[in-house]
DNA sequence: TCTAATTAAAGAATATATTCTTTATTAAAA
DNA sequence: TTTTAATAAAGAATATATTCTTTAATTAGA
């Protein structure tokens, strides 16, 4: 049996992992207006979750609250950044540099939590070629030669149709984590990580709760 | 007590909300393939999940299938559509023109499944009074002027630090609607619909399970 | 016409996630 | 130094979602 924390090794929940960002940038700004502790019942109560909630899902890290204290703010906003993975930079390509992938191309934001996107791929001949906010545009045969560098991480931004062949492609060519923004659910070895981000998923369960709000209060 | 179809008014899970946009994808593939009737278990197996789920997510519609059969794939995404809110166009307002709200605009992509964005909104001289991809963006002060045509849906892309201040703004301006892709926990009255959609919180769940799997195989 | 195989649908069982409860700790006040 | 109040953490209870099982329907083939 292998030694080390258990913790590490076991799956921290999705809801749990998801709301981690949303402390983290809760905390950056209690540290910008000079906080230097805070208890998981006073961010509980700013954030409108339910205390025991944030200590559960921070217990995940391996930061721990003093009582009576609470939370020591820096080290948990460094804990947290180096826990989601945010403190170092990982490598990324774009597949599909169509309306979404330019939109994602265009996101400087990404770089800041750790993902930069370093060439795109693409068949139109209108985009290979050219780069977009640095980023050069590369035909996708050129994938597997150009993928030497070693990005593990692919971000899939192709149109519906393609979405399983390009997948394919992909995995070939050595990607071992796919963030697919695709609404299709695309099929992959065990060994690989997908992370689905349909935005127009989002957009079903806005359009569904409102229905259900405005038909309710009628 | 009201009549009616009681499923209308219970809340379908947010799990299989997410999951239909990705049924109607892989339908309108099948039906381009020819396809007029298609089973549960066929596109559980397509798919890659499970197919008693499949069952119970088409059964928060109004399409029943026909034993041996299937269903019918064309009222089956015409329903999906209907009921996902994709055949009519809502209007929404963009409010932060930073980064990923201009990445955002450049999404036609949102058009096609009922998001037309007819307005941004943002504090900075250098945007206010141009116009992206036929979006005209005005400053934050003209908001409540330029409600008066009815916009309910509101899109917030600002700076993590301005979140609750816009919300507030866009609340009292009349929104119904927030999606949010901020990763701050905005706080709204109950009547309010918001929908969050960090992407950051999403690069988060792949980094961590990447980083499981990758000390999973050693 | 009858039989067998396939399927949707409903409900039960299981798994997962969230919330509640209890306990032990400890800083601050008496 | 002692007491009190506030807190983190662990585990139990609840709620939610997923998967399994059963039932009934019905089409295709014998």
């Amino acid at each position: 049996m292998p030694t080390g924390n258990k913790k590490k090794n076991q799956l921290v929940p999705e809801p749990a992992l998801r709301r981690m960002p949303c402390y983290l940038s809760y905390l950056k700004l209690a540290q910008k207006e000079g906080m230097k502790h805070i208890s998981s019942t006073f961010i509980a109560r700013d954030m409108g979750v339910d205390p025991t909630q944030v200590t559960k899902d921070l217990s995940y890290t391996s930061i721990v609250g003093k009582t009576r204290v609470g939370y020591e703010v820096e080290p948990l906003i460094e804990e947290l950044e180096s826990f989601l993975g945010f403190t170092v930079v990982d490598e990324a390509y774009l597949f599909g540099v169509g309306s979404l992938g330019t939109a994602l191309l265009h996101d400087h934001g990404l770089k800041q939590f750790g993902l930069k996107v370093i060439a795109a791929f693409d068949v139109n001949p209108e985009v290979v070629g050219k780069t977009i906010e640095g980023v050069p545009i590369y035909h996708i045969d050129e994938f597997k030669n150009k993928n030497r560098t070693g990005a593990i991480i692919g971000i899939l931004t192709v149109p519906v149709g393609n979405s399983q062949e390009v997948t394919s492609i992909m995995v070939e060519g050595g990607i071992k984590a796919i963030w697919n923004f695709t609404p299709v659910t695309i099929k992959v070895d065990d060994d690989i990580v997908v992370q689905n981000t349909s935005l127009y998923a989002h957009l079903a369960v806005m359009f569904n709760r409102l229905k259900v709000k405005s038909s309710s209060s009628k």
